[in-house]
DNA sequence: GCGACAG
DNA sequence: ATCTTGTCGC
């Protein structure tokens, strides 16, 4: 089995190591310390045995060293020996249930009824014949870690008017976070604080709960994104996840917007050649169809505020259309960062510190 | 040339 | 994500 660890220093000095599989070996310039290189390496390797007992597409633990020769926390996966393939199964179970506009499409041509956004309220910029209701509450979550003890997290939900863009709601919860960070299985890490501050939220039901949620992190665009349309289950290693906005949105089944403040790769999409398309693309309404090298549309990519060059990128999350999602991102953009998710980020970072 | 990969 | 500095990006 082949196995690698990545290693960063964290603010007080304190070695965190990712221990995981199918990565390239570790480089010697990580251990600058001789004299401390061998301890180092023959404590990993200690836990290399407890840690690692499956065979391959296993990750195994994140472990935070204080020492060489201490540990001062550790993450381990739930259950006693999970594989990613573990976690693709539980997502590819509610997958079945995600309703994107391509879903929809497909069932107005088996002759079903839905063909439009799956919501019953409208934008208050469209017009529209009958007396639905107007999109009021719109829900932003978000997480924030102690620098301290990275394992602790601030979850929070705000709900804003969306006329006024005023917080309306907010409700927190911190919590000690069992799955370690991994770029395409974000959901397994933070979606369960968030569902649990929805719920309860529902349970009581509450008169601001939000019509619709926007989500700290992506939804179809990822790597596996593309195959929640298409296919039940792509028993591919490459694709073993989606994203964080599709996690939450089926799970609360509400409408979901992703919105991610980085590009996570995918299809030949790269932070430079969006950059380089945005540029060129020299569109009034700095919005850009994230399109990758299979023609598949993931997302957008937008320049929310006149100041930033950087844009933000909008995918959906669920039961909602690209153009709806953008349009409801504009909306909400006062800065770069729509404010619901701002508002859940700027509080849950302010309850985490007023805590510790 | 190294490494790319949401939070 | 978090730390901070400085000012851009391959």
């Amino acid at each position: 089995m082949k196995m690698s660890h990545l290693v960063h220093t964290s603010q007080d000095g304190c070695r965190i190591v990712e221990i995981m599989n199918n990565a390239k070996e570790p480089s010697s310039s990580e251990c600058n310390c001789p004299t401390e290189q061998m301890d180092w390496l023959s404590v990993q390797d200690s836990l290399k045995g407890q840690l690692i007992t499956e065979d391959v597409n296993i990750f195994a633990s994140v472990v935070i060293f204080e020492r060489p020769d201490r540990v001062r926390s550790a993450y381990t996966l739930p259950s006693p020996h999970p594989t990613w393939w573990d976690f693709a199964g539980v997502q590819d179970s509610i997958k079945g249930q995600l309703i994107t506009e391509d879903l929809r499409v497909q069932d107005s041509l088996k002759g079903q009824l839905i063909t439009e956004d799956d919501f019953k309220w409208r934008l208050p910029t469209r017009e529209k014949e009958g007396s639905c209701e107007i999109l009021k509450y719109v829900g932003g979550v978000d997480l924030s870690f102690s620098k301290d003890d990275s394992s602790i997290a601030c979850g929070t939900l705000v709900v804003l008017d969306l006329q006024t863009l005023k917080v309306v709601y907010e409700d927190s919860s911190i919590v000690r976070l069992q799955i370690p960070y991994i770029p395409g299985f974000l959901a397994f890490r933070e979606a369960p604080v968030l569902l649990e501050l929805l719920d309860k939220m529902k349970n009581n039901a509450h008169c601001f709960y939000p019509q619709l949620l926007m989500v700290d992190g992506n939804g179809l665009l990822h790597p596996r994104g593309k195959f929640c349309c298409y296919l039940k289950l792509e028993k591919r290693r490459e694709f073993l996840s989606f994203g964080l906005a599709c996690h939450i949105g089926v799970l609360v089944d509400l409408p979901t917007v992703g919105v991610g403040k980085n590009l996570h790769h995918v299809d030949g999409l790269t932070q430079s050649r969006v950059r380089e398309l945005l540029q060129a693309a020299d569109s009034p309404e700095n919005v850009l169809p994230l399109i990758g090298d299979s023609g598949y549309t993931w997302g957008a990519a937008m320049r929310s505020s006149q100041g930033s060059l950087k844009p933000i990128f909008i995918s959906l999350g669920h039961r909602i259309s690209l153009t709806t999602a953008i349009e409801i991102v504009r909306m909400t953009c006062r800065f770069r960062v729509p404010e619901p998710i701002r508002q859940a980020d700027i509080r849950s970072r302010e309850r985490l510190r007023n805590n510790q």
